[in-house]
DNA sequence: AGTATAGATGAATTTAACTCATCTTTAAGT
DNA sequence: ACTTAAAGATGAGTTAAATTCATCTATACT
């Protein structure tokens, strides 16, 4: 197509409102750009497609045929666009396992009480990463991920299975659940600097460990056991009776939860759902 | 619509190939190019059009909705601009009446011949000059004129009715019809120059305008008088034995057939005709 | 293991798209 | 009849989208 698909569109516009000046303002141009368009169409095509009068334009017979053939076309194209752009409300999120089962999916119908046209779709796994408009929101090593793309930075603690007795730290051997990456790359738990922040390194402990936090704490709910595991995963089960808190001290970790180039998600929906993220990680 | 036509195009492309490399070939661009519009197609739409492999793309389900509409849009277009593109077969050209009577029309039947799927359609008048595929073949002073639009640079002779008596210019009166420009800033036709160089500054000579040489030529054969007038214009006359040559010099003047903005005439048919032309009244 | 293929990314370059300034030709209003 | 308004035309200058270049990545093939 040696014409330009832009004079094609000038044109429809110009033929459909009868008027290069309506045209202007329905494509947001000025009217020397459709006068433009039209005459390097009328040239690449070596015919006339409008008869000019002084204040109007008309149609020739040849403008009358393109005019159709270009009316149908690219409203045929804009149909189909108007229905992927409406599919476009659909915000794509992936993430963890442990986050969107233990945090994400579970807080989704507060957001869809808020946002009731916004439809949020959950996957877990990395195969979606690097997709435009699927909003990753991942865990990682904070030392080498965008300030700007840090959501939360993650601190670690010791919980218990709800209605379990509070452990003693000093007498019978204690098992505690943690987790150990699959990522090898990704900073451990910080075990050792709980324990030292809570005075407890003495204690006679053998650490159980999952490749997954989630695995770690449904174990442990299970069998009435301790786990070492984010205070973000943690805190809706606390709430819930689920898990339950002994007074130890939470330790800061190196990890955190991030979305990759989170500025670019400039979607008015996207920008909605990330704010609420925010505010659900960081409250 | 604020996606790119271009985008669209080369998405339409890409799906109808099944591949970026084969898309940018048709549309001779680089592989870099597709990629980059249906990157940016994803990006606005929010959806997924193409499931990449490490060498090929699949569409979607999305994508397989977007590539019937472009498809079927697209064509539709195309097929109305080639209709009309078949159409521009046809030559049109602006010229001077006694240009397109004496000269143009009259050797038609010859480039018929030889292009017989060339259509030329001939007008007289001015109106249709600056329509951009209208071949304006205009009569002006060519100090005025580019260079390379200058298609012949004009002579003037005397010539007389077919077999009336050759003149005598030294005795009687003698009558010569000749043409005043309607547009007075064209040089008059060089009659002093021709009186000079033809050494019969001394005939008793009377001079009778007509505002077209065309009027005069025809006004002389119809009367048996003489005409002063272009030698492009006499020369088919003089072949038909319509007119007759008395063995007088053709002064040179300084007007000349032109075609206003020649090389932007790049329409392969309209090459052909203006090759003609040239040669036309050349010879 | 090495090479080929084809899409991805991002910076740099190119070019078409677009605007601004000015002009022209009516048509409408006074 | 004269003046003003409306709308398209032309061409130079500016802007932003389109495109390329350079490089990389992930297979697939030999």
């Amino acid at each position: 197509m040696q014409v330009s698909l832009q004079a094609l569109k000038a044109f429809e516009s110009a033929a459909r409102r009868g008027s290069f000046k309506l045209a202007a303002e329905e494509l947001s141009l000025t009217p020397t750009a459709i006068s433009h368009h039209i005459n390097n169409l009328e040239g690449r095509l070596n015919v006339s497609l409008f008869k000019r009068e002084a204040r109007s334009v008309t149609l020739t017979e040849v403008g009358r045929r393109l005019a159709i053939a270009t009316s149908d076309g690219f409203a045929q194209i804009e149909r189909a666009l108007e229905e992927i752009k409406l599919s476009g409300y659909v915000v794509r999120v992936t993430t963890t396992s442990s986050l969107a089962a233990l945090v994400l999916l579970p807080s989704l119908k507060d957001f869809s009480l808020s946002n009731p046209n916004i439809s949020v779709e959950v996957s877990t796994g990395e195969s979606l990463d690097s997709l435009p408009y699927v909003i990753p929101v991942r865990f990682g090593d904070a030392s080498t991920v965008q300030a700007g793309d840090i959501v939360k930075c993650e601190s670690f603690d010791v919980y218990g299975a709800y209605g379990m007795q509070t452990p003693s730290w000093s007498a019978k051997p204690i098992t505690i659940f943690s987790t150990e990456w699959k990522n090898s790359e990704l900073p451990a738990p910080p075990l050792k600097a709980w324990l030292a922040k809570n005075g407890v390194e003495q204690a006679n402990i053998t650490v159980k460990k999952f490749d997954q936090e989630f695995f770690g704490i449904q174990q442990a709910m299970a069998e009435n056991e301790l786990v070492f595991c984010s205070t973000t995963l943690a805190k809706r089960l606390l709430k819930t009776k689920q898990l339950q808190h002994f007074g130890t001290h939470s330790v800061e970790s190196e990890l955190c939860y991030y979305v990759a180039k989170k500025a670019h998600f400039e979607g008015k929906n996207a920008r909605i759902f990330l704010s609420w993220l925010d505010k659900l990680l960081m409250d």
